[in-house]
DNA sequence: ATGAAAGCGCTAACAG
DNA sequence: CTGTTAGCGCTTTCAT
């Protein structure tokens, strides 16, 4: 297949025997366009496949409908669900999303924030209230919207959309203690980079002291949440600490790991050990024992960040304004490990 | 905080009294620059706060270093894990993903594509060879790199990195008949719009056949491929045809699903009925028991769709050539419940 | 090693 | 309703 040079605005005027801005405006659905005029220029454009050149409409128009997304990480799949939730209202508009992937890693999200805003986006999802100074900086100084997404508990720079991550680690503590458990351990994994984990885990830890029960113990594992490892760190945490009589989980795949190896082991749930997770996870529901967690409503912080983010866009709408923070609601789901 | 108007590449060169044009050469660490040169322009773009304006450059220089990515779905972790290893390769570079999520739609792959493509690319990676007359002509017509992934079955527009989905089908068929099984069953997800999923269901129907033992029923559920489907749809299965004596799921979701049920209702695996998946995801080494299934490289894929595309940017290299066809080895897992 | 001029392909602003 | 003119902010090409 011969592959020609593409047509531009310039080739579809003449071959209409137009001006080019008549062509720019046809293509572009302008209010006030004469059929007459519609028809020679789609015409013209059809039989030259003409498509617009975005990257020159946007240095002429200053806007380039792109948005920049940075999430921390693809193998949690709370992420791709929020860029799921994203990417369907976007999909209905002109606006695309670049996506850029932190790895939990503050000084690469810094680099990554450096590059995409070089690509002027027409706003930009960030993950989180944590960032470095240099990326605050950016942030802060960038003229159009920037949304911080999943949490609630920090203060955003523009906005923000997200659960609170402190009240989820007082939900699980008040509904462990109580449940009447004494000896409850917390697992969390990633090296416990993820500082919601940290916010949820700390204030956790806070409530059962201030329920005169304190953790009983606490075990960070370095690699990345998965079933895997919550088996082997359940295994692992029972052997040192026999007498736990329940597991708190920074994430439902961990808890599933767990549920998996009571399951090989004969250890009987709740009988002998309690296990809550968090996140909701969609395999959830497809134990065979409901598992105890708090859901998070990941598409919907997506799709209420683009929603935001198009509500900014277009000024007719009454967007919300700079400094607002939206707060989610957590789902308590009581299941029958704890 | 005040949102000054950008500094341009003008601003430096007024600020630090050269041209603008070598301003953007030490921006753009182009050989042959004094040190004097450098030394006064990167004092300047500091204290202007100088960040160069990625879309005029890509106007000038006709090339934007986008990479397009589009994919299926989200919420089949499969592509999560493409997307993290394209983005491991790019990372290291100055190229972006701009992200298309096509729901196993190809009318509406086609528009993003067409979306895509106008913001010129410096390539795209699209799933699979199956595409709309448009899709495909546009695609042929792109003048730079187009990567098909996930599957090996097909004649590449350009070139393609994947899986033999048929293969996988008929080494399934092989194991199941040769393990004695003579009720196989098939489950199937998303009203079967993945072709891949058709072609792996079609090559395992035809090679059961060739090996006398006739696919003994088929059921293809409409919603989203997932734990609780699989479970469910196991329930169904085994009481509308309660002599089944194994299932080939079409994703591993299902067949944990599946599993769980089997756990929950006392059935016994491999004697009674055996279990049999797609892909090996992550959470299939967490099971009670091994679970037959075939391990897909998603990961692997991601990275080497990203490395050919690299490759063929850089001119020194020897990039493969177009029509090339890359297949990937297939790792079939024997478990323990088949 | 550095600069001047021209232009990438489009749209804003202002006519008419 | 349609056209003219001037850029958007950068890089290419060609000088020097």
């Amino acid at each position: 297949m011969r592959k020609l040079a593409r047509a531009t605005l310039k080739d579809v005027a003449e071959l209409s025997g137009v001006s080019e801005i008549s062509v720019s405006r046809v293509m572009r659905n302008t209010p006030n366009i004469s059929s007459t005029l519609r028809k020679k220029v789609e015409q013209a454009a059809a039989t030259l496949n003409y498509t617009p050149n975005r990257v020159a409409g946007a240095l002429a128009s200053k806007s380039t409908q792109l948005l920049a997304v940075i999430v921390p990480s693809m193998s949690n799949s709370v992420f791709p669900e929020v860029l799921d939730g994203i990417d369907a209202v976007l999909s209905k508009t002109a606006y695309r999303t670049v996506l850029g992937i932190s790895h939990y890693d503050e000084q690469r999200e810094e680099e990554i924030i450096q590059d995409l805003l070089s690509w002027n986006p027409s706003g930009i999802i960030v993950t989180g209230f944590e960032h470095t100074a240099r990326s605050l900086d950016m942030l802060s100084r960038f003229p159009n919207p920037v949304i911080e997404i999943m949490d609630a508990d920090g203060s955003p720079i523009d906005v923000s959309i997200g659960v609170s991550h402190q009240q989820a680690g007082i939900l699980m503590a008040d509904h462990l203690v109580g449940q009447g458990y004494r000896k409850i351990a917390y697992v969390g994994a990633e090296g416990e980079r993820p500082s919601r984990s940290i916010k949820r885990r700390e204030s956790f830890r806070k409530r059962l002291s201030e329920l005169a029960v304190p953790l009983s113990c606490m075990q960070i594992e370095a690699s990345d949440s998965s079933v895997l490892l919550g088996k082997q760190t359940c295994s692992d945490l029972l052997r040192k600490y026999p007498d736990t009589d329940a597991i708190y989980f920074d994430n439902d795949d961990l808890v599933v790991g767990a549920y998996m190896h009571c399951l090989q082991a004969g250890i009987d749930i709740p009988g002998q050990l309690a296990l809550a997770g968090f996140n909701g996870l969609p395999f959830m529901d497809a134990m065979p024992m409901k598992i105890t967690t708090i859901r998070t409503p990941r598409l919907e912080m997506g799709v209420a960040a683009a929603e935001l983010f198009l509500a900014r866009m277009e000024t007719e709408k009454q967007a919300p304004a700079e400094g607002s923070k939206v707060v989610m609601p957590l789902q308590f789901i009581l299941g029958e490990t704890s």
